[in-house]
DNA sequence: GCTAACTGAGCA
DNA sequence: GCTCAGTTAGCG
């Protein structure tokens, strides 16, 4: 250095462009000088930088120059040099001092002085960090949108004035007892914790948004979070019925760049304290947070598929408890989560009674087995009740989606033919092949029915169309739509008509439907799954509460199944407990906290080795899993009780730390998967 | 993840 | 003694 320093050392021939360089060097020193020149009051940033790895999820101190001493607030976003290069990062806080020894790099940039990582929102992150084994950087790239620089120079417009009709609003959830207190407890500033199972033909977005004006009354902020975006729709109509226009935001994926972070700012600023959207809204940074809303927790949409994989209802409870705000945790089912909120006494339940309910519906079955030996798929008797309802209205016809269920069933009894040495289903791979489990691969030649014996196999004749065709043919002047797949209809007018949907693309009727037919409902009973009971319940109740009030379902199937005879007692209660008592049982979640680890074969089982689980732990597995890219990789479960819910997390985190750090083949790691 | 520092092999 | 590819620690 003291050599390049000094000029006269070097051949003439180079002198000048070294002294240009140096004359450089001067003025790139005198401006980083002035930059790294640290800000008077607190010029210390902490920063978390935007790296996906584990062990780099920790804040790092970076000095505030003078020039960014305004600008550099607690939320905003940063660049800073990291590891010799420029990422991403926000600052969580700013301070007088540093507790790091060496020297500290000045923060190279402020993106944007606008504070979109709430302090709530930045402690939420941590939190569902450690308790799904995931960073910080992971959650907050699903919490915060994408920046959109033009967006954020408008002022996000206040809202405008609105009234409360507390009237209104109990009148509205009268029926659901003890609705009315729930909102005037809302309204007076509290707290409550409700399960809410709702009665069928139920208006549930009025509700909803009648909880919401409520908690707004009290000068609160509310988060509503629905499945999908035709949900987001139907609650936003009601906000505007019941609060005006102007008083809350909708934040959906597909709303495009600017818009959502339009309505994200509205949030951020508070501007607006209400907001409906899907599961990205349950992290919305909504400002003295008063009621956490889930509608239908048991939808898989609320799942979140990127890592670490949060699910909705366990975010927006976690803020309930953190932010101390109430949370109404609705659908037309139960699940067994909620259940558990109710037998651990975290919240109260809110229903209808008996008799309400079956002043709303009444569930009849159809189907029988001399029905099914004829070979039709629409009994006789379901025939008549549509086009006896037809007189009055609409009527929604549900059928399972084609490919949906990719399997074989006895070709007299329709049950589902499962693989011997699984329980897997068995499919044909091909033409002219013998049926093979899609699980396991055994190939069963001389499959014979468990049920009846026999041993003739058929693919199941199934879809939207199909239905479709056979019921224009035997109602030939009737109208009939169908709803399904890339054409979902939202709403249809209360024209006589027939509606052909599969689950979850029923569309909402006006005034409801004067009928509501299940087909094929063995067919949602047959996936193999953890939850197939409970999803398929859901999905049938999602659509018969379509229903106007005093309407008629008719399910097609076997009535001996539970599930079939809890859909119609109208009891998603019981249904809830019998599925939580055999999931004690078979020490499967709630009861249990499960995780699986995901990967490279041997990669799965050096993590194993690694992890430090707790005594009480299960390791079950490891398997091979097949398919969707996951070649040639394995799984393990683990699983321990309830109450080592944190420790196995905190493991878990501990074992993806000591992982990234020594460079290990990646595994992937889900806490509570939402299926196995 | 990336960079920068470190290591030792290979060669003058 | 030096370069350089390969390795690896640490990231403020």
């Amino acid at each position: 250095m003291a050599d390049a320093d000094d000029p006269e050392l070097l051949p003439g021939m180079v002198r000048a462009t070294v002294k240009a360089s140096q004359a450089k060097a001067r003025a790139t020193k005198a401006r980083k000088a002035a930059e790294a020149e640290p800000a008077a009051v607190d010029p210390v940033a902490r920063v978390l930088v935007d790296v996906p790895l584990p062990h780099l999820d920790r804040t790092f101190d970076y000095t505030v120059p003078v020039a960014m001493a305004d600008t550099a607030v607690p939320g905003a976003r940063v660049k800073v040099r990291f590891a010799g290069q420029d990422v991403d990062g926000f600052v969580l806080a700013r301070g007088a001092e540093s507790d790091h020894t060496g020297r500290l790099a000045p923060l190279r940039r402020v993106v944007s002085a606008e504070p979109v990582l709430h302090p709530q929102i930045a402690t939420l992150a941590g939190e569902l960090a450690e308790r799904y084994a995931g960073t910080r950087s992971d959650v907050l790239r699903l919490a915060i949108p994408q920046r959109h620089a033009t967006t954020e120079k408008e002022p996000s417009a206040p809202a405008g004035p609105w009234a409360h009709d507390a009237a209104a609003g109990e009148a509205a959830w009268v029926d659901h007892q003890p609705g009315p207190a729930f909102l005037r407890h809302l309204a007076t500033g509290g707290s409550p914790r409700a399960v809410w199972s709702a009665a069928p033909a139920t208006d549930w977005p009025a509700l909803v948004a009648h909880a919401a004006a409520a908690t707004h009354a009290s000068g609160r902020g509310v988060v509503i979070c629905v499945p999908d975006g035709k949900d987001v729709a139907r609650v936003d109509r009601a906000l505007i019925a019941v609060l005006g226009e102007g008083q809350h935001v909708t934040l959906t994926a597909d709303a495009g760049p600017a818009r959502r972070y339009r309505d994200f700012l509205a949030i951020s600023r508070g501007a607006r304290r209400i907001v409906v959207g899907t599961r990205g809204a349950s992290f919305a940074p909504v400002d003295d947070l008063g009621l956490v809303v889930i509608w239908d927790d048991g939808d898989d949409l609320h799942a979140e598929p990127r890592a670490p994989y949060p699910h909705t209802r366990e975010t927006l409870l976690l803020r309930a408890e953190r932010e101390s705000a109430g949370a109404l945790i609705g659908g037309f089912v139960r699940t067994v989560e909620a259940a558990y909120l109710l037998r651990t006494g975290w919240a109260q339940e809110i229903a209808a009674d008996r008799a309400e309910v079956r002043r709303r519906v009444t569930v009849q079955l159809a189907g029988t087995e001399t029905d099914r030996a004829r070979g039709g798929r629409i009994p006789r008797e379901v025939h008549l009740a549509v086009r006896d309802a037809l007189e009055t209205g609409p009527v929604l016809v549900q059928t399972p989606r084609l490919g949906y269920v990719n399997i074989l069933a006895c070709e007299r009894c329709r049950t589902p033919a499962r693989c011997q040495v699984c329980l897997g289903p068995l499919a044909l791979a091909g033409p002219a092949t013998p049926p093979a489990c899609r699980w396991c691969g055994t190939v069963d030649e001389a499959w014979a029915c468990a049920e009846c014996g026999h041993r003739g196999l058929r693919a199941p004749i199934l879809g939207d169309a199909r239905t479709a065709e056979e019921l224009g043919r035997a109602l030939p002047n009737t109208r009939v739509r169908t709803s399904s797949g890339d054409t979902v209809l939202a709403t249809v007018s209360a024209a006589k008509q027939v509606v052909v949907a599969t689950p979850g693309a029923e569309p909402v009727a006006e005034g409801g439907y004067a009928a509501v037919v299940l087909l094929d409902t063995w067919l949602l009973l047959s996936r193999i799954d953890l939850r197939a009971g409970e999803e398929a319940l859901r999905r049938w109740a999602d659509a018969a509460a379509l229903v106007r009030p005093g309407g008629r379902v008719v399910a097609v199937g076997d009535p001996a199944h539970p599930t079939l005879q809890a859909l119609v007692r109208w009891d998603p209660a019981g249904n809830a407990e019998r599925e939580t008592d055999e999931r004690l049982a078979a020490h499967l979640p709630p009861a249990s906290r499960l995780a699986t680890i995901t990967g490279d074969p041997g990669a799965v089982d050096d993590a194993v080795t690694l992890l430090a689980a707790p005594a009480s732990a299960e390791l079950l597995g490891p398997v091979a899993i097949d398919g969707r890219g996951a070649e040639g990789e394995s799984r393990i479960v683990v699983r321990v009780p309830r109450a080592e819910g944190p420790d196995l997390s905190r493991a878990l985190g501990e074992l993806q730390r000591l992982r990234s750090a020594r460079k290990l083949d990646a595994v992937r790691i889900q806490v509570d998967p939402p299926t196995l």
